[in-house]
RNA sequence: UGGGGUGUAGGUCAACUGGCAGACCGCCGGACUGUUACUCCGGAUGUUGCAGGUUCGAAUCCUGCCGCCCCAGCCA
């Protein structure tokens, strides 16, 4: 189940363009800079569909956009408008271009189209914007660089450093897509703007012209060579300087620190591994239905919600969960998840508890405990292969040692509450059957596997009221936490519901809960009641994890805890 | 909500037993043609968290308050 690879179904990868006549699918190598000349809309690129060369003419790229298609920008070194080149329609694969030049050394347009054999997204040669907006000027984006070789383009981003050594200055600039380096050679530039550099400071937006040179000393293999920078936008005395601060003035400042390359690093961790859960679901004919924020009713247990005023009819809570919504859209749907932002107002205080958070909860009808389980271990297996795959560059960049994460492969091992006990108990510690495990517990069960470890079975006094009786034994339920290794601690709680109408409503009355507050999820029981099962996984949590970072609040981009509301 | 810690320049931190408020980074000025946390020279920068107390004298000792950090409980 785990480590099968993308949840797509391999046939659906087939480029379904005409690009691939030959039948034979190679990796792009060639250089290319489609800025010369023949770049233009009206042309139509040899061996293209004539379907898509029409629909290049008179489409903007705005009706490009709204069909699906993909278009590919590229710039016009003659009028210096960009114009757009749709490339495909329905393919999931990416159709990079290879470009000839002339003797003369000008990049001419492409006189064939390959099928590139990686998938859209992790294509190197598939600079995001191809499939995405214009820029409002003709920019090359950092990231695109490596098709621009020797040709002169003009970058807009952020100062992130400067350097002077009198007769040659250093501008690191980033854009969002990447770092490069850009040289000002004092006798080479132009009029102007060695002085404009002069005033260039940390987090200023800049524009900066220059030629496009590959140079084994830069970072990223490319550097440019400056001709021009002009400030777009000053930017004086940015608070976040190079040198070291401590985290309660970097949190003040979140706003800003997100621009730094590790937080940039973690959101793109936590933006693959949002993407891969949505992915996993959909290719497993999960329906998201998407649960209520404002709630009357009560999730788990009352004391911990945020409230609020709601019109006439008094209070309502921000959602702790979605889970009791999720359980009826799974009998109109069978499999669904919801995936949102849950609230708690606990007062925890320590490194794995915000008072907001995102997860994900799927709820699946006619599976129990067991195959409960099997989705979790496979998600979790899926989430990792993903960030290990696609976001090796920004793991690299948080220096997270991936041995770890490379050994995370089903089955996953699993104990029970029961057995759990005695093995801390053997080890020495104090703890007695029918307590919750606490933080150290947990700990020092998951240092014994290299693995996300389940305990199952809790007993049924610490654990909430929906989950169902373990028949086996019935001081316990039949529900599931999963520990992540590397001392992580629960990424997962879930659990097989209590499908039985007058069990359910004897566990909310001896939790003390009102019977009336849960008459609609009681009628889920008595409208065909159903074995069904799911479980809640913590965005944050999971992403801490595979990032490494021992704090969540920087997981999120605008972490909310009991002392922290702004920005 | 408990337990522990901490608060000094824009930032990170020193300041011995109560005795002149300091360093580095950043910032400003200057030098330097391949730097990449560049380097070198010079300069500016303070309500020592707030309020009170002890003392000839308080960043330092005492009392109260406030902020933040870590740990625990609760949980994802």
């Amino acid at each position: 189940m785990c480590g099968s690879g993308s949840p797509v179904p391999r046939s659906a990868g087939r480029p379904r363009t005409s690009t691939t006549r030959s039948g034979k699918s190679s990796s792009w190598t060639g250089r290319c800079a489609p800025t010369g000349p023949g770049c233009s809309p009206s042309r139509s690129a040899t061996g293209r569909s004539a379907r898509a060369t029409r629909r290049t003419i008179g489409a903007p790229w705005s009706a490009a956009w709204r069909s699906g298609s993909w278009v590919r920008a590229s710039r016009s070194t003659m009028s210096g408008t960009p114009c757009w080149r749709v490339i495909g329609r329905t393919s999931s694969r990416c159709i990079p271009t290879t470009c000839t030049r002339t003797r003369s050394g000008i990049a001419k347009r492409p006189r064939r189209w390959r099928a590139c054999s990686n998938s859209r997204d992790s294509c190197r040669f598939t600079p995001l914007h191809r499939i995405g907006y214009p820029p409002a000027v003709p920019t090359t984006l950092i990231a695109d660089l490596r098709h621009h070789e020797g040709a002169t383009v003009t970058l807009q981003g952020w100062v992130v450093t400067t350097r002077s050594s009198g007769k040659i200055a250093f501008l690191v600039l980033r854009d969002g897509t990447g770092h490069v380096q850009c040289v000002f050679p004092k006798k080479e530039v132009a009029e102007g703007a060695w002085e404009r550099f002069g005033e260039l400071t940390q987090e200023a937006a800049v524009a900066v012209t220059g030629t496009v040179r590959a140079d084994d000393r830069a970072p990223g293999g490319f550097e440019l060579t400056a001709s021009d920078v002009r400030m777009t936008a000053p930017s004086v005395d940015y608070p976040i300087t190079p040198k070291e601060h401590g985290t309660s003035f970097l949190f003040e400042h979140r706003h800003l620190w997100l621009r730094s390359r590790k937080q940039v690093a973690i959101a793109r961790v936590r933006h693959e591994v949002e993407q891969a859960i949505h992915d996993f679901f959909y290719a497993r004919g999960f329906i998201r239905t998407d649960t209520p924020i404002l709630t009357g009713s009560i999730g788990e247990q009352a004391g911990e919600l945020f409230a609020t005023e709601y019109f006439d009819l008094g209070q309502a809570y921000l959602a702790q969960t979605g889970q009791l919504y999720v359980e009826a859209t799974a009998a109109a749907h069978g499999k669904v998840y919801c995936f949102g932002p849950t609230f708690r107002a606990e007062k925890s205080k320590t490194r794995r508890h915000l008072t907001e958070f995102w997860m994900c909860e799927p709820e699946m009808a006619f599976v129990d405990s067991d195959g409960n389980m099997a989705v979790q271990e496979a998600l979790i297996c899926y989430l990792v292969e993903r960030a290990l795959e696609r976001r090796h560059e920004e793991l690299k960049e948080l220096e997270r040692d991936l041995a770890p994460l490379e050994r995370i492969s089903g089955p996953f091992p699993r104990i029970t509450y029961t057995d759990a006990i005695a093995r801390l108990q053997a080890e020495g510690s104090d703890i007695e059957w029918g307590r919750d495990l606490g933080a150290d517990d947990e700990t020092a069960l998951a240092k014994h596997y290299d693995k996300p470890l389940f305990v199952m079975n809790y007993p049924k006094e610490v654990k909430a009221f929906y989950m169902k009786e373990n028949p086996d034994d019935p001081r316990t339920v039949l529900n599931n936490d999963c520990l992540a290794p590397e001392g992580y601690g629960e990424i997962i709680g879930g659990s097989q519901r209590e499908d039985d109408h007058d069990l359910l409503l004897g566990r909310i009355k001896e939790q003390g809960l009102d019977p009336a507050s849960y008459a609609w999820y009681l009628d889920l029981r008595k409208y065909g009641g159903f074995v069904h099962s799911g479980f809640g996984l913590g965005l944050e949590r999971t992403v801490a994890w595979i990032c490494g970072i021992p704090h969540i609040r920087e997981a999120i981009a605008f972490p909310r805890q009991i002392h922290r509301l702004y920005p």
